[in-house]
DNA sequence: ATAATCTTTCCAGTAACTGGAAGGTCAAGG
DNA sequence: CCTTGACCTTCCAGTTACTGGAAAGATTAT
């Protein structure tokens, strides 16, 4: 199958697909004679697999780990679970982060008017 | 004052504030004869604003328009608070995202043994 | 045959910096 | 007066993970 059946069945743009042909994250099963990617179920099973990683917010180094790990008969769940408690510690503080900031800004917006004078509290605050 | 002093009193690395007079967004009140930036208080303030700003998480784009609204008498408080509003539903949709995330990894992370063995719930997700 | 829809590679741009190189300037110490 | 170290300048490149577009070849449908 060419790359926009694979795409399509993976769920990711042609361009992504190529562009994860271009830095060795999954590579095309073979080529055409006249240089066509051709990819099979396996491969587009890789390229899901990215997919749904990267839809937790995996960066493209740790897809790389983790579909290492996928491939590998010899993988302990300890090393993914490792993996995935970083990504979710990392998830834990951007949250505390963003409280935090929703409920300074929430205030601020709040308390101002959003009428057709000057005054602002949010202007005061960042000035 | 050069620019490492009026870098520390804002808060910001020199070469981000470098950064800030390349894209015209808070430049230098002039130069001195061999060509060194000069800054006064008030680029000062207008740097510290553009960092308060920043940790808000607002583009640098947004900044430029808070610094213009800042910086201008007949601005309207409506119009501060439209950008802050913008702002704020991004950051409520970005926490909604987030939760759902989290909720979904730390179920898979709390399943996951971590042990020597290959079976993993985590992997069985993404695969 | 031809038009539309593929496919390829390569180059550039995004956001907001950050690092580093090459070279000029300045203040202090010997 | 000279040197040393800490400044300053500009310019170029790299970061993350793509995305858009151009030029050119291949395939498919009519």
């Amino acid at each position: 199958m060419n790359i926009s059946v694979a795409s399509k069945l993976a769920g990711l743009p042609v361009k992504t697909v190529r562009y994860y042909a271009d830095i060795k994250l999954v590579e095309a099963a073979s080529r055409s004679n006249v240089g066509y990617r051709i990819y099979n179920d396996v491969t587009v099973r890789k390229l899901t697999f990215i997919r749904r990683s990267r839809a937790f917010g995996f960066t493209i180094e740790e897809c790389r780990s983790l579909l290492g790990l996928y491939q590998d008969q010899n993988r302990t769940s300890a090393e993914v679970k490792r993996i995935a408690s970083k990504r979710l510690e990392e998830i834990e503080v951007k949250q505390r982060e963003l409280q935090a900031l929703r409920d300074e800004l929430k205030h601020l917006v709040t308390t101002c008017l959003g009428n057709h004078r000057p005054d602002c509290p949010i202007i005061d605050y960042l000035g």
